[in-house]
RNA sequence: CGGGGCGUAGCGUAGCCUGGUAGCGCGCUUGUUUCGGGUACAAGAGGUCGUGAGUUCGAAUCUCACCGCCCCGACCA
């Protein structure tokens, strides 16, 4: 390609809608524009580098034996209504209507179409295991777009379906599935790290996402460096020790506490009741019932393992007023001593804890020497706690570290959830209807190529791995002149590496050199070749890895270096 | 949806408080110049000041509504 032909239209200065990174450089670097909210039009660069992420995700997942097909994006209401999701997803579902008014909706994923097509065409276990992906945008009316292409309202993706019929043969699709994403991620140059995660409102057993450690990711993951553990936060558990049970077992005591409604002024003189020692007890609504929820002081509510303790998503923190209603006084008064009429659910750490401090559900009152199950009856016991920095690792016990990142990939075993509600059957050996086992396994295409940029840049601009570098190697002719030796050069230099099969873009614009520099570094192509006249009259060109430092060489050993350069990527 | 911020030329912005000629830098066009790190000089083109209503002799500026964008939040009693 040549620079003069195609549209790069790099910025000097930054777009003030971008604040991280990648999105700046995304922008700086000619890669998208920006057509409203959570849309974006991808420029030839961007689009080159799009391609080959998306041909690295097909060819591994070809090579895991999955197979390519392309679903609608618009699709009937009724399989939604099916599966319950027009319900439960309601939220992100772009709906649209036809001229007879009828109703459409914008896929934001595919389970309910597979699963149709499935239900259709397989009917044996011999045809199994299947596994079907497809490379395509999805819609999702996500509640707040943010970081350009990180969270947008159409993305492009890379899903996957896995039939199987039986447990284990779906344990080895699943494995299939995250082997080819380690591959994946690695080969388009990313550092991830696979953790367990929460299977949220996608149902399913268990699942691992694929995490780029970025301190602009919207995720937590929860770490240990000793063993190797890694989980989402939300999912993340610890060792931490539960209280002990104290030496007295004094009464309750009901002590004036005036003004105090908080953790921390409790924990303040005149009361120093250290935060470990105190029960935080919040009130939800969980389908629009009051339940409470216990801590201990220092810990802090996991909602998604709340979920998994109600059975249920649709529950809210109460209001001021719903709590009082509920228990006679206000949050900073609350707590669970003698409460029966409400469900109470309370964190495994609190289990037999003694000589515990809690709110006396009448204001300015908290009550001491609280027991559990003396004075607070639970009837649900749970992990409902978010792991905190610094708690023993679950599996080995050390210091677990907390970090952000970009969930990039994210593999489910799902179970029969969708086989059972679009009727996805098949006959097994024995002759019995059985519902097909499914995983879905994604990965965010558009995103992961935001979060290479995220991984590898630098002052100067992006430093594209590459393997997804939109061209590999950029021609710098330091004079574009078409007789000059150097443009002749350039161009000879040029015709032999396209010969060759290597992407490569000539800067044949008659800017200064500084120009050229400095949009080669921003968009950072992995290899510049310089020609310039002083160096050429010394039978030399200069090839400069965009992350290593400038080699020079004879002109006529160019290609062949560049050659090398590439193979050892 | 709640809170905050911002909408002035393709991009970045000043002007707004205190109403009266829309200004600067980058980019773009033309010419000269320079020719290894976003050259220099000169001359230009380009703006419904987000939209609409109101106040006023007069609105980018004041008021109201709406639209759009960005950030934080939408759990932690």
């Amino acid at each position: 390609m040549r620079w003069s032909q195609t549209l790069i239209p790099t910025l000097k200065e930054t777009p003030a809608e971008a604040e991280i990174a990648s999105h700046k450089l995304l922008l700086r670097a000619g890669l998208v524009r920006k057509l409203t909210g959570g849309l974006y039009t991808f420029l030839p660069l961007g689009l080159r580098a799009l391609r080959k992420v998306e041909q690295i995700v097909r060819e591994e997942m070809n090579r895991a034996g999955a197979l390519e097909l392309l679903m609608p994006a618009l699709q009937p209401p009724d399989i939604w209504q099916q599966s319950g999701r027009y319900e439960s997803a309601k939220d992100v579902l772009f709906k649209v209507r036809d001229r007879a008014k009828k109703e459409w909706v914008l896929g934001p994923t595919h389970e309910e179409v597979i699963t149709t097509l499935v239900a259709g065409e397989i009917n044996s276990y011999r045809q199994m295991p299947k596994n079907f992906y497809q490379i395509q945008t999805k819609f999702r009316d996500e509640i707040r777009p943010r970081f350009g292409l990180m969270r947008a309202k159409e993305f492009i993706m890379k899903d996957a379906y896995s039939f199987d019929a039986t447990d284990e043969a779906a344990q080895v699709s699943y494995r299939k599935m995250y082997d080819a994403y380690a591959r994946i991620f690695q080969r388009c140059g990313l550092k991830t790290i696979a953790v367990e995660a929460d299977t949220g409102v996608m149902g399913g057993k268990f699942s691992h996402e694929f995490m780029v450690p970025a301190a602009t990711g919207e995720n937590e993951v929860a770490f240990c460096d000793a063993c190797g553990y890694a989980a989402n936060v939300e999912k993340a558990t610890s060792a931490v020790q539960r209280s002990e049970v104290g030496g007295q077992r004094s009464e309750v005591e009901k002590f004036a506490t005036p003004g105090v409604v908080t953790i921390e002024a409790l924990s303040k003189a005149p009361y120093d009741v250290a935060a470990e020692r105190q029960i935080k007890t919040l009130v939800y609504l969980a389908e629009g019932k009051p339940v409470l929820i216990l801590l201990r002081g220092d810990h802090q509510l996991n909602e998604a393992k709340l979920t998994g303790a109600l059975g249920t998503g649709n529950f809210r923190p109460a209001a001021a007023e719903e709590i009082f209603a509920a228990l006679g006084a206000h949050p900073g008064s609350l707590g669970a001593v003698g409460i029966t009429h409400l469900p109470v659910y309370a964190d495994e750490v609190l289990r037999d804890a003694a000589d515990m401090t809690t709110g006396a559900n009448a204001d300015g009152f908290h009550l001491r020497n609280v027991a559990i199950g003396r004075d607070i009856q639970a009837a649900h016991w749970a992990d409902l706690r978010l792991v905190q920095a610094g708690e023993p690792c679950p599996k080995c016990g050390q210091p677990l570290k907390i970090q952000r990142a970009i969930e990039v990939g994210h593999v489910f075993k799902l179970g029969t959830k969708y086989s059972q509600a679009l009727n996805a059957l098949f006959l097994d050996e024995a002759g019995k209807q059985q519902p097909a086992i499914m995983g879905c396994y994604g990965i965010g295409v558009t995103r992961t190529l935001q979060a290479v940029i995220e991984q590898s840049h630098d002052d100067n601009g992006i430093i594209w791995p590459i393997s997804v570098a939109p061209y590999t190697v950029c021609i710098t002719p330091l004079n574009a002149a078409p007789e000059s030796a150097v443009m002749q050069r350039a161009e000879q230099i040029y015709a032999e590496l396209t010969a060759r099969g290597v992407d490569v873009i000539i800067d044949d614009r008659s800017d200064r050199p500084g120009v050229k520099f400095k949009d080669s570094e921003l968009v950072g192509f992995p290899i510049r070749v310089g020609i310039g006249e002083k160096s050429l009259a010394k039978g030399e060109v200069e090839i400069k890895p965009r992350a290593g430092a400038l080699i020079l060489v004879k002109a006529e050993e160019t290609v062949a270096k560049v050659m090398e350069l590439i193979q050892q990527g």
